[in-house]
DNA sequence: GCGACAG
DNA sequence: ATCTTGTCGC
């Protein structure tokens, strides 16, 4: 597996002021049009990242599993400094350069990629997942774990129930349960994907827990490769 | 003006 | 995101 270091880019944004016009200039890049990748088959990749706030240190992972059997075929981490606060809508300035440092080196292809957050649905219609598919040209799609500021009915209760993802009547993204009577997960389009495609492609993707394996499996690996920073530090 | 707010 | 023990349930 390989590990390596992440740097900020240069002319990264600095304020709040800065990323939002940055947003403003690259959504209109987002492709909308393409049904993506169809569901099991070829490759899907997950990607998350860990902090530690207190000692400035940030921590991705990707993990590469084989859509239809769901195994990992190559993993990759990226280690750095925090490059952005939190700040609700800005997400993607905080994670997305270590993220990006982990899909480089992997040492093949990661297909579709799986964001840990938000696509479309979005302030500005382009969160994470959108902002890493305009920026690699891969397919992404978000899965989120609450309904952020958007508002959706209670899907029914067996698995692969959905209801829309609203930002007041615009269907931003899906409710989607995927476990029965299970709290559903938040999904959106990033780029290159349809929403019902990106529906199927999580429904695939959790046969056994509420959330997608690849965010299971990068989610774990961020969070080892941000101890092993910090020990080694 | 105040509160809410992906990770 | 992260701080954190036990506990109820399949």
């Amino acid at each position: 597996m390989t590990t390596v270091t992440a740097q900020t880019p240069a002319g990264w944004p600095a304020t709040e002021e800065e990323a939002r016009a940055v947003q403003d200039e690259l959504r209109a890049r987002v492709v909308l049009d393409e049904p993506g990748p169809p569901p099991g088959t070829g490759r899907v990749t997950g990607v998350d990242v860990a902090y530690d706030d207190e000692r400035n240190v940030v921590a991705a992972a990707a993990v590469v599993l084989d859509a239809a059997t769901l195994a990992v075929v190559a993993e990759a981490t990226a280690v750095g400094r925090i490059s952005f606060p939190y700040v609700p809508g800005l997400l993607a300035f905080r994670e997305i350069p270590t993220v990006l440092a982990a899909l480089h080196a992997l040492p093949c292809p990661p297909g579709l990629v799986v964001c840990d957050g938000y696509g479309l649905a979005h302030p500005r219609r382009f969160g994470l997942a959108s902002h890493l598919g305009v920026l690699t040209g891969l397919p992404t799609i978000g899965v989120a774990k609450n309904p952020f500021t958007f508002t959706h009915d209670d899907p029914d209760a067996p698995r692969g129930s959905a209801s829309p993802l609203l930002a007041g009547a615009e269907e931003v993204g899906r409710a989607l349960r995927t476990r029965d009577a299970v709290k559903p997960v938040f999904v959106s389009v990033g780029h290159r994907v349809s929403l019902d495609n990106a529906c199927a492609h999580t429904l695939a993707l959790t046969p056994a827990y509420r959330l997608p394996e690849t965010t299971r499996r990068a989610d774990a690996l961020c969070r080892a490769a941000l101890r092993d920073a910090v020990h080694a530090e």
